[in-house]
DNA sequence: GATTGAATATGATGATCGTCATATGAACAC
DNA sequence: GTGTTCATATGACGATCATCATATTCAATC
């Protein structure tokens, strides 16, 4: 009867569970917040065993939010095949800014929850992010291309896309007035598949105070 | 020579120094890591006075935060009185996606710093960011309205058009690639004059996981 | 110029946290 | 079945933090 344990298969779903754990909790209270003995507890273990596993927190720490990025891409990519253009991104931003994903924090998108503290995070966390993010990018892109135009300018409405996602949802979760919330989800939710339409001329930059 | 130093006067500036010190740290570093002593240290005394100003920590980030909003406020819509519509939103867009803000969080807008962070806190800072949001919004919202609409889809593109400058922030500063940080604020530059535009039909939500 | 009271400084307390040394107990090899 | 090895548990250490009690300093008042 040699269904699972092994101490080898046992370490890899103790593992498993201590990353799941921590995607969660993460995404939920933030990085530096989540205490490494709190990942352990819901993880089922104690918080002792967990440099058999991880070297230091930070390593958690980046591990889980791969984790999650890799989850969301998944679900948020998910049978959208015959789908393009302004009608693939209608159906993103409405599958992405809902009040269930509002609410769902400890499950949601990671971008909305961690990418200010990825922001002040060190240089490996940041290069976490940027692949990450970039490869969510690619798969957008794919979706909106236009055979005339160069590859780049998918890649650029992607990137709006996706900001004012996580920009919108980042704000819908910080409003302490419901109504504001739905309206912030709804508003974004309209405006974000006209962000597939072609980019006009260029911007300037102006002088003056930084914000 | 009474030129500064009643004890009344001299408590005000103390507080001042106190929550321009907080409001910079925190953009920096988020609220919950800022120690109560690094801001009495970086406001020039030492932490034990701290309760002579403030009740406790949380009192003082509200303020901080309200004092960084108000900043951002003065800063973002000086001197646009005579834009309107997608051309006002170029320029905002242009002051606010830079590369200097990018590097100057301490100073920089508290939304792409502090907004996450504030989603996980408890309703009075909820609340705060609620009414500071709604009166940036009302302020973009007048530049862009038209007179036939009503004035909420005016708040809903002003809203679209925060929600995007926010993101696109966040994220360029998680990027741990700097062409990727370029590419993201040149992108949303370019998108974000687009939402002053009218916005089509309703969007349907569907069903199936959270994200 | 002595007194008083407010503003700030000093130092301590209890809690929380990351990390690690060591103990325990169970699975595997022989 | 006995010894070994590895996954996990226990308990402790040092650092950091918010908060507060108490001490000090100095401007305002008499």
């Amino acid at each position: 009867m040699n269904t699972a344990n092994g101490r080898r298969e046992q370490k890899r779903q103790s593992r498993r569970r201590i990353v799941d754990a921590a995607a969660r909790l993460m995404r939920r209270d933030g990085m530096a917040p989540t205490a490494v003995a709190e990942v352990m507890a819901a993880a089922g273990l104690t918080h002792g065993g967990f440099y058999g596993h991880f070297p230091n927190k930070e390593a958690l720490t980046r591990t889980a939010f791969r984790a999650a990025m890799a989850q969301t891409r998944r679900r948020w990519l998910r049978g959208l095949e015959g789908l393009r253009g302004r009608q693939l991104l209608r159906w993103l931003a409405g599958r992405y800014l809902t009040p269930e994903h509002l609410e769902a924090r400890a499950d949601g998108c990671p971008l909305p929850a961690l990418a200010a503290e990825i922001g002040r995070g060190d240089d490996e966390l940041r290069d976490d992010f940027s692949s990450e993010t970039r490869s969510l990018v690619a798969a957008i892109a794919e979706g909106i291309a236009i055979p005339g135009a160069g590859p780049e300018q998918a890649d650029d409405r992607a990137m709006a896309f996706l900001a004012l996602c996580v920009g919108a949802m980042t704000l819908a979760r910080a409003s302490g007035d419901q109504d504001q919330a739905d309206r912030i989800l709804r508003a974004c939710r309209a405006a974000a598949p006209e962000l597939a339409d072609g980019i006009a001329g260029k911007t300037r930059q102006q002088d003056g105070d930084v914000m």
